[in-house]
DNA sequence: AACTAGTACAACCGCGGAGCC
DNA sequence: AGGCTCCGCGGTTGTACTAGT
């Protein structure tokens, strides 16, 4: 854990007339601001982030503690290396929804879209490219060129407007077909990447996302995710819970306490979380409404196995526009 | 021990969308 | 309708840390 930044401690935005937003720092945070911060969170909840940053006594902007909050103090946050499950899961994620980090992390409790995304950005991402280039190498130079694509355990070559007509139905501008490549053929992303995915070339052109329109919000719970997984959710499989992003607005201030002198290490029963030089415990920090408490299943405990097993076989998928 | 290159990750930036006036 | 503010997201940057020489 890196210490805060102290040259950056001093560093302030350029001055205007207003003398507040003058004193505004950037940088890394301090203990202190940490402290701050939380604790104001703790006994008044979210809120306006600017007002939070202004009552909080933080010369941070609100953007600045927004982030921070979330990222980084947020006391449902699972601290420390990514389970091999958790990087199967961001790996399959990112095949199905790209780029989209916080929809992928809305499906990793405790992970934020930051943390992952750096996480694919300096480990995954270089790790599924060393492996490919040992068994797949593409002339990205020269789209025209039929590429392997692998759709279950079936290499295809293909060129990349077979792709793109693969996502499009040609019989109605509103609805998205990905029948002929399921149907059949086993659609499992995994296979892809497990064999001749190509992260630089396939991938681009193959994320899923930009073929399946975004279904309708549903009733909030899995409010904003994507065809596959809705179509998923619809049969009744097992999705991990989308994490609670609104849990400050469900924490019980009177269950709260910062234990600040405790360095126990044993989060076991508590929900810890580390911050730059301190470790913090908060003991039943929340009533977590886990909607997963009636099966049982707590935070970064559900059924990862059965979920990537019903993920990777969609047995149909045709998805209708609105 | 000193230097360098690579890595990990916290934080910032810019943009777009939503809501309000 | 247009402007403003706030929020959230994804891309990018900056830098502490680590490994190698």
């Amino acid at each position: 854990m890196r210490k805060p930044d102290l040259m950056g401690r001093d560093r302030v935005l350029p001055s205007n007339s207003n003398m507040n937003k003058a004193k505004l720092r950037k940088g890394l945070w301090s203990p202190e601001e940490d402290e701050k911060l939380i604790k104001y969170m703790l006994t008044n909840g979210q809120g306006c982030w600017s007002d939070i940053a202004r009552n909080a006594g933080l010369q941070r902007c609100g953007k600045s503690c927004r982030l921070r909050w979330i990222n980084y103090l947020r006391p449902d946050l699972k601290r420390g290396a990514f389970s091999p499950q958790e990087e199967e899961l961001i790996i399959h994620l990112h095949s199905i929804l790209g780029n989209r980090w916080s929809q992928i992390a809305a499906r990793l409790p405790g992970r934020t879209d930051n943390e992952i995304k750096n996480f694919w950005n300096s480990t995954l991402k270089k790790r599924l490219k060393m492996n490919n280039t040992s068994t797949f190498s593409t002339n990205d130079s020269d789209s025209s060129e039929p590429r392997d694509y692998a759709i279950g355990n079936m290499i295809m070559p293909m060129h990349d407007h077979d792709i793109m007509t693969l996502c499009m139905d040609s019989s109605s501008s509103s609805s998205i077909s990905m029948q002929g490549m399921v149907t059949g053929n086993q659609f499992d992303s995994f296979s892809m990447l497990n064999s001749r995915y190509d992260v630089t070339g396939a991938a681009s052109l193959f994320d899923m996302s930009t073929c399946f329109p975004q279904v309708g919000m549903g009733d909030g719970f899995y409010g904003d995710h994507y065809g596959i997984l809705e179509a998923t959710n619809k049969t009744g499989l097992a999705l991990p819970p989308l994490e609670s992003r609104s849990f400050e607005e469900k924490n019980t201030v009177s269950n709260c306490r910062i234990d600040m002198e405790s360095n126990n290490n044993n989060c076991s029963d508590n929900i810890c979380f580390n911050n730059t030089d301190q470790r913090f415990k908060v003991e039943n920090m929340l009533e977590l409404e886990n909607h997963w408490q009636g099966e049982n299943l707590r935070m970064g405990e559900w059924d990862f196995e059965g979920f990537m097993e019903n993920i990777s076989s969609f047995p149909l998928l045709d998805f209708q526009a609105e």
